[in-house]
DNA sequence: CGCCGCAGGCTTTTT
DNA sequence: GCCTGCGGCG
């Protein structure tokens, strides 16, 4: 058999993953060496080479757009033989088994999924049910819990709470919330990957079903999987499967919302023979960039060690930028941006990177400014938006009239005089029958426990959404939906709407028709026994799809440290590099946090491929105050013969402030106590430190002191028995 | 019902 | 500083 043409293009340790003989591989994949690549051909050298049935394998991803990308990798690869093969999202796939075996999963047939809005919603209800008070326990962080819980794989009853009371009012929120979800027909995300976990394990027949018909898979960003995953993965696997793991434990940036770099430990002492494969050599950066991202990257503790090399050339240095503030930061990076576009490169090849997204706004601002097409990425979401998530809710409620979460998105959308009074009734009513919205509306309509308005009112919703169902199902979904933008009188509603954004929601609204006629079921939604209405509501939830569109034109991108992660760039600008920022004030004060910041740091170091231009202001508005900034302590981290100040760093001791570049504000605040910017104290409990940030006049004003050994603090500066140093 | 004003929060994001 | 959500009022 002639394997020339999936090994040729292959360096010796990629040829190596790809070629594994049968058994578990690990393949530690750096920074740009080719891991998608390695994924792929090595799907292809299953299918022909082993000869393994496309509907064998299993592969598995946390994005759509991974996803889609390995898909048509694929189909290029294998010619189109794709036909039964499985890639998809670990929810994705989770969803579809559910679909399929939604009876042994003890769950309604046409459930509905929800999307993190919703679950918040819901949260918030069961909570005012509960009488929770809200002040003391925030539906922000019940919601975080349950979906901590989750993750770990944790239901209400096998919580210990004992010594913890507080956690006994989260963990009856969660017992109530399962019970509402239960009720409607509701999973959200997380219960979609531990429903289908918890079905393996108490249907053995099943179990072995699916280990005998997936018994190879593949898994990218390994170092991604929450505990849940791993655990649906081990489970899956068995003694027979055969994993294919990919990942980097030096780009693992989301353990805060889950994920178990140690995972890669774990299958390393869970699965036997695990076979591990280094991918080193980088095919992206200049030999500098990597230089950087490798100093920077061995400061961490307990990595399992790679280093990145090329065969190219040292390349450009890294330009560091020390702006006065995030104004004279923007100023310098579009300066730039300008040059490049002036000397006939493209704004494709440009991204801003920053930490946070509330500093994308002054870049967009001069950028604007400046006339220069950019694209931020992130933010909402095409099926997360209130008019599609309105028009969605009549549809769901038509699929399945227990669905809570969409009556009361509907129930009031546009208003029809079903008030807060009304709703309450209906609300208390369902929570004492533990019936469901719908049925609790029904009920009051009838009986007089309401006023004749609001029985009229119920009565009529009532029936829009049985004339919607019943009419719905002779026609496509885009008449569906213009059957529901007509009937509910939503499109009136927001041709009402005067805000000023009218016109935007009525796009909106016409391109949700559009997308619906274009829709089509694949095949596997078909093979699961999802409808085409079924199909279309669970794909808005899954996948929510881009937040902007302009993907094709030439323009700058800008973006967090976190969506940037897998792209790459000609040039890379790395702005806000200050402590406090990057690394954020929180991943200081809490303890072993920095390393997943000094991760983000090499993630967004190895995006560049031959220009990075790393920028810090000296001083920066943050939330709402001007704060005094540090380079960071990554910036310090990089050898300093790999970088090239663009303006000699001004000197730190002082002054620190010319008279004419203090910002007002700071001026007064410093000439009224006496206390500059910058300036050492000492505090009788804290210590040492310096002034960074002050605010308010007279006996008001507030002083921000960054103590050598106590963190940040705020002090009144009439109480803090503060001496000058 | 809908508008306005105030208080509180505030890193990162996908599914 | 800006956004969200809530409560009060017309």
């Amino acid at each position: 058999m002639d394997v020339s043409h999936l090994l040729d293009s292959l360096n010796p340790p990629q040829r190596e993953a790809v070629s594994a003989a049968p058994g578990h591989t690990l393949v530690l994949a750096g920074a740009g060496s080719g891991k998608t690549r390695v994924l792929t051909h090595r799907i292809a050298w299953l299918v022909e080479v082993e000869h393994v049935p496309v509907w064998a394998i299993l592969s598995v991803t946390f994005t759509n757009k991974a996803a889609g990308e390995m898909r048509g990798r694929l189909d290029r690869l294998l010619s189109g033989r794709t036909q039964g093969l499985n890639v998809g999202t670990f929810h994705g796939i989770a969803h579809r088994l559910l679909r399929r075996h939604w009876r042994e999963a003890q769950i309604s047939e046409n459930f509905q999924i929800l999307d993190a809005d919703d679950q918040r919603r819901l949260v918030k209800r069961v909570m005012q049910g509960l009488n929770v008070d809200e002040a003391r326990y925030s539906p922000r962080q019940a919601v975080w819990s349950i979906n901590a819980w989750k993750d770990e794989g944790k239901r209400p009853d096998s919580i210990e709470t004992r010594d913890h009371p507080s956690l006994a009012v989260f963990v009856e929120i969660y017992r109530a919330y399962e019970g509402a979800c239960h009720r409607g027909g509701l999973l959200d995300f997380a219960e979609l990957l531990l429903r289908s976990h918890e079905l393996w394990l108490h249907d053995p027949a099943l179990l072995a079903h699916y280990r005998e018909r997936w018994s190879y898979l593949l898994v990218d960003e390994f170092q991604d999987t929450n505990t849940l995953q791993y655990a649906w993965l081990r489970l899956l696997a068995g003694q027979h499967g055969q994993v294919f793991a990919v990942g980097d434990d030096d780009q693992a940036i989301y353990g805060w919302r889950g994920a178990r770099v140690e995972n890669i430990q774990h299958f390393l002492r869970d699965f036997p023979n695990v076979r591990s494969v280094r991918l080193e050599q980088n095919y992206r950066s200049s030999g500098t960039i990597l230089k950087a991202a490798n100093a920077l990257i061995a400061r961490n503790c307990d990595r399992l060690g790679k280093n990145l090399w090329t065969t190219d050339g040292a390349g450009q240095r890294i330009a560091v930028y020390t702006a006065y503030n995030e104004q004279d930061e923007a100023r310098f990076v579009i300066e730039r941006i300008r040059e490049h576009l002036d000397t006939g490169g493209q704004a494709n090849d440009i991204a801003i990177l920053y930490r946070s997204n509330a500093q994308s706004r002054t870049f967009e601002e001069q950028l604007v400014q400046q006339r220069l097409a950019y694209r931020v990425y992130g933010g909402q979401r095409f099926f997360e938006r209130a008019e599609i998530k309105d028009a969605l809710a009549y549809l769901r409620l038509a699929a399945n009239r227990h669905d809570d979460a969409a009556f009361e998105r509907a129930v009031n959308t546009p208003p029809r005089g079903i008030g807060d009074r009304t709703l309450d009734i209906v609300r208390r009513q369902a929570r004492d029958n533990n019936s469901s919205l719908w049925d609790s509306a029904n009920q009051a309509s009838t009986d007089l426990s309401l006023g004749g308005r609001a029985r009229n009112a119920l009565h009529s919703f009532a029936k829009l959404i049985e004339q919607l169902a019943g009419e719905g199902t002779r026609l496509g979904l885009a008449e569906q939906i213009e059957q529901v933008l007509a009937c509910s009188q939503l499109r009136e509603h927001y041709q009402r709407d005067r805000r000023g954004n009218a016109e935007s929601r009525l796009e909106n609204l016409d391109e949700l028709l559009n997308v619906a006629s274009r829709f089509e079921p694949t095949a596997e939604d078909l093979d699961a026994g999802l409808s085409e209405l079924s199909a279309f509501l669970a794909h808005a939830t899954l996948e929510a799809g881009e937040a902007q569109g302009g993907e094709g034109s030439d323009c700058v991108q800008l973006m967090t440290l976190h969506s940037a992660k897998g792209l790459e760039f000609q040039q890379v600008f790395l702005v806000g590099l200050e402590d406090g920022l990057f690394p954020s004030q929180k991943s200081i004060d809490e303890d072993g946090r920095l390393e997943e910041e000094r991760r983000l740091a090499y993630v967004g170091i190895t995006r560049a491929r031959s220009h990075l231009t790393i920028c810090h202001a000296e001083s920066r508005r943050l939330h709402g105050s001007v704060m005094m900034t540090r380079p960071s302590r990554f910036l310090t981290e990089i050898p300093a013969e790999l970088l090239d100040e663009v303006r000699p760093r001004v000197q730190r001791t002082r002054p620190l402030w010319s008279h004419a570049a203090r910002p007002a504000r700071l001026r007064d605040t410093g000439n009224e106590s006496g206390l500059q910017l910058g300036q050492p104290v000492r505090h009788p409990s804290f210590g040492d430190g310096v002034v960074v940030s002050a605010e308010g006049t007279g006996k008001h004003t507030r002083v921000q002191v960054r103590f050598e050994n106590a963190g940040s603090k705020w002090l009144v500066l009439a109480f803090a028995k503060l001496t000058l140093l």
